[in-house]
RNA sequence: GGAAGUUUAGCUCAGCUGGUUCAGAGCAUCUGCCUUACAAGCAGAGGGUCGGGGGUUCGAAUCCCUCAACUUCCACCA
């Protein structure tokens, strides 16, 4: 045999892949003669590398579009990138910081000149991986977020919005990033537990020597943005500052004592510094009480003139230094350990700094509603559904959706200001300044206009995503054109529940305003790629391992398969390399039994007929297995699937009916017999074709010469057709005796080599004379025969039937009877349950009549067995 | 602080609207095998009071209550 005993999956990788994209099997073009079934990708950054959560979201599509390729749809699998906006940015000042460059020195065209650099270098990287993975994409289709058509897609959208009322712009409190030196959503800050400290500060009380208050607070150096120290009413220990002042430490700046029962009494000291520029609940409390508000930090953190002191430091480092001055001043009364949540930057992970700023804001009450009644409706349905209630809850709760970023890598924002300080919000600055001057009728030029400097959120772009990647002009025009006529709504969506409100809602949300329709049926939240301690895999702990070194030691089919076994919707998935090895093993399985196969000499003069039961048996069989795996489908279970594919290929296709069939070494084979095994053969790549797809592809033409349209990835997924169980359930039970015979070789020491004779006492000898050729070889045996009874013989009781093997003298009597006891013991005590259910009344009359009718038949096969038991014992003596 | 989810074999998980003696699967473990497709393998075997307690029922892993532990999401009181 020439063939490697050991699959080699490097070779077959390149050789498929690149077969598979040079005759475009692939692409998908509108054929109204077929169903589509659409994927868009969850779009990776753009200078991203693939990581172990991409390789599991993105092997989970290839399987369904793989899948619904096979069964004859349109699959339309359409892949891109994200421009993420801070996240490219962050990396891009970063190379420039290397480069001796500092982002202030530079203009901005300079530095996007730069940033596209580093997108056309770097960018797309990480399609090139997922092409090792395997992915299906159509590749001509690829898209960017910045792509022409996806900007003005994008700036459409805001002039529509905007046009709408539903775009506004104001003074808000919002996240501010100040290493980033930007605006954020809620969304993209993420609270973290912090070790910090409670200061216990004195604050004297105007116009007095030695009456002070004590306010705690973990913020230090914003008492010179204080306005007001806040008590609560009703708390009689301050009653007697009700309308005095009192001074900030340091400073010595008068502030008044107000009330309000916003305050706790019971928390901290009952006093409450009031800062609105630095907090947002202050801020609030300031609206209320009108108190001014005083800003003492600049974008970059560090505190500005307003401050006093400490002017031009980091609010970190003023931190430190003003506890220090407060104790000198005699003003600090003590710190405390205290821990507290602390919002950071998802992206820099800078520590947030609440700031009232003028941004940009998507009102969201009423554009959400249709997006929140269709996934309530299971319009849209969530994978798995416990993410529906979380969906409710950030829908209920939403907030308006900042949606400026002070940066530069991104869509700029269509607003013009003009030079009597209004401004207009147009397409681009010639509409933008015909609109102005109509409007004011003013004669303004170009230069008398300028655009607003920032940026729009990534999200702005990316939940356009599943429309603009077919149609980029519906959003002006409210034109679907034919691509998004034929291709939306797009049927799966595969992503991570991290993002499940970053993106998959606002994607729900503009599909509603700009189709009027889902942008998908279904959601498939995968879980978290995490470490076999539980930890998340990521970069920074340098627990993941590179997916391209995994492709390159197991194989692709070997990780995707590894990565399958165990990850059901929205579960995590504790990865550990032993997975991806038993999905290398798999591989290796497959391909050994197609090298025995393939092996095989067909001698036509033979007759198969010995081999009929087992064909008819695997044939059922199959159909039973791919049923069920059509079901695991249907419902998402893909790892079901997978494993219910496994055992069909391992179990029931190597280990029985291989085995079954096989003829001797270096013997041919009837043709007959070999006909169907190659059918099963293609059958299964069939169905291992989503999990496996160069293996698959590789034995396909193998096994015989086929041309591009025969391609294992074009062929028809098989056909469900009934199968009959009761075939199934006999050949079991023959399987079962052939077990029994191992065993009880196994347990008495016996090789398997030694032939044995079996004798049976059955009312069903037509089912063993089936399998007559199969128990022999299976089971290793000398003879098969019928009989009632057989002397000094080991006995065993498979369903009704007696089995018996002589063993001439070496017999162990008592054993014997002591098994055969133990086995009646338990049979007997099973009949009694039976009986006890249909002795009882109420289960009778109340249970459904199968389940009572299933009790009939467990006490009918419960009985024949104590028979079968007690006429062995008898013989026994 | 609010909400949801989870808890079944050493590990990861199935077990649908109660009904096989229901306690399962894969992996891992143990035993015996280099039996010419495969040692990345073959043939066997062992392993769990279904988180604790209580209840409903003829019958509970499954329904209800309660306690405990873990996870996640949302909020963020200085």
């Amino acid at each position: 045999m020439s063939i490697a005993s050991k699959y080699e999956p490097a070779a077959a990788e390149a050789k498929w892949y690149a077969y598979w994209m040079e005759h475009k099997l692939f692409s998908s073009k509108i054929d109204h003669s077929k169903e589509p079934y659409t994927i868009v990708i969850p779009p990776p950054n753009v200078t991203g590398v693939l990581h172990m959560g991409h390789m599991l979201n993105n092997t989970i599509q290839d399987v369904l579009i793989r899948r619904a390729r096979m069964q004859g749809k349109n699959a339309c699998w359409v892949p891109g990138t994200d421009h993420a906006s801070i996240a490219t940015e962050t990396k891009v000042v970063q190379l420039l910081k290397e480069k001796g460059i500092d982002k202030k020195d530079i203009s901005r065209e300079e530095f996007l000149t730069y940033a596209w650099e580093w997108k056309e270098k770097y960018g797309g990287i990480i399609l090139e991986q997922l092409k090792k993975l395997g992915a299906s994409c159509d590749w001509d289709r690829t898209a960017f977020t910045m792509d022409p058509g996806l900007s003005d897609a994008v700036i459409s959208v805001f002039v529509d919005l905007y046009q709408k009322g539903k775009i506004y712009r104001g003074i808000r409190m919002v996240n501010w990033d100040p290493k980033g030196q930007t605006a954020l959503s809620d969304d993209e800050v993420i609270m973290k537990e912090i070790a910090s400290k409670l200061y216990y500060i004195h604050y004297k009380i105007e116009g007095t020597e030695d009456q002070f208050l004590t306010i705690a607070t973990t913020r230090p150096e914003t008492i010179m943005a204080d306005v007001a120290i806040c008590i609560n009413p009703n708390d009689p220990r301050f009653t007697h500052l009700k309308g005095k002042k009192a001074l900030i430490p340091l400073i010595h700046r008068a502030i008044p004592i107000i009330e309000d029962e916003y305050v706790d009494m019971e928390f901290g000291t009952g006093c409450l510094k009031v800062t609105p520029a630095h907090d947002i609940n202050d801020y609030e409390l300031g609206l209320k009480h009108k108190l001014e508000v005083i800003d003492i930090l600049k974008d970059n953190g560090t505190l500005n003139e307003k401050a006093q002191i400490l002017v031009g430091e980091d609010r970190f480092i003023a931190r430190k230094k003003i506890g220090k001055l407060l104790d000198e001043a005699g003003q600090l009364e003590k710190i405390e350990d205290y821990k507290s949540n602390v919002g950071h930057s998802e992206r820099t992970d800078a520590v947030i700094e609440p700031k009232l700023s003028l941004q940009w804001f998507l009102k969201m009450d009423e554009i959400t509603k249709p997006a929140f009644t269709s996934v309530m409706e299971d319009v849209i349905q969530l994978h798995p559904p416990k993410f529906k209630n979380m969906y409710r809850v950030w829908m209920e709760n939403v907030r308006d959706w900042c949606i400026s970023r002070q940066l530069w890598w991104g869509h700029r924002i269509p607003a013009y200001y003009l030079p009597n300080g209004e401004f207009v919000v147009a397409k681009t600055a010639e509409e933008a300044l015909t609109e102005a001057n109509a409007k004011f009728g003013a004669n303004w030029t170009l230069a008398d206009i300028s655009q607003d400097e920032d940026v729009l959120d990534t999200w702005f772009s990316s939940w356009l995503w599943p429309i603009s990647v077919f149609d980029t002009e519906v959003f002006s025009t409210g034109q679907p054109n034919e691509e998004l006529k034929y291709y939306y709504p797009t049927n799966d969506l595969v992503t991570a529940p991290e993002i499940l409100f970053f993106w998959v809602a606002r994607m729900i949300i503009a599909g509603y305003e700009y189709t009027g329709e889902k942008p998908f049926k279904n959601v498939y939240l995968t879980g978290i790629v995490r470490d076999k301690l539980g930890r998340k895999m990521s970069k920074s702990l340098g627990n993941s391992p590179d997916p391209l070194d995994l492709i390159a030691q197991y194989g692709a089919d070997g990780v995707r398969t590894g990565m399958l076994f165990s990850s059901p919707a929205g579960n995590d998935l504790p990865f550990d390399e032993k997975l991806v090895e038993q999905g290398r093993n798999f591989a290796n399985k497959i391909w050994n039994a197609f090298r025995l196969v393939q092996g095989w000499e067909i001698d036509k003069k033979l007759d198969g007929s010995a081999n009929a039961a087992s064909l008819e048996w695997f044939e059922n069989r199959f159909h039973q297995a791919l049923t069920e795996i059509n079901e695991h489908f249907e419902k998402f279970r893909i790892s079901d699937a997978l494993m219910t594919t496994y055992k069909l290929v391992w179990d029931d296709f190597c280990s029985w009916y291989l085995e079954m069939i096989k003829p001797g070494f270096q013997q041919p084979i009837d043709p007959a017999t070999h006909r169907k095994t190659i059918e099963f053969f293609e059958n299964i790549l069939k169905i291992l074709h989503p999990f496996m797809p160069f293996l698959s592809e590789e034995i396909w033409h193998q096994i015989k010469k086929r041309t591009v349209e025969e391609s294992l990835i074009l062929a028809s997924w098989p056909a469900e057709k009934g199968y009959d169980t009761k075939i199934i359930e006999e050949a079991v039970q023959v399987f079962e005796v052939v077990s029994q015979v191992r065993n009880l070789r196994a347990s008495k020491g016996m090789s398997p080599k030694e032939s044995l004779d079996l004798t049976i006492n059955t009312q069903n000898e037509g089912l063993y004379s089936r399998f007559q050729a199969v128990l022999i070889k299976l089971a290793n045996l000398s003879s098969l025969s019928f009989a009632e009874n057989v002397d000094n013989a080991m006995s065993f009781v498979v369903k009704a039937d007696e089995c018996f093997i002589p063993m001439g003298d070496s017999i162990d009597v008592e054993e014997e009877k002591e098994n055969l006891k133990k086995e009646l013991e338990y049979t007997r005590g099973f009949l009694n349950s039976v009986m006890k259910k249909l002795s009882n009344e109420r289960f009778v009359a109340g249970a459904p009549a199968q389940v009572v009718e299933m009790e009939k038949k467990k006490q009918a096969d419960a009985e024949a067995k104590i028979k079968a038991l007690e006429e062995s014992l008898l013989k026994l003596g």
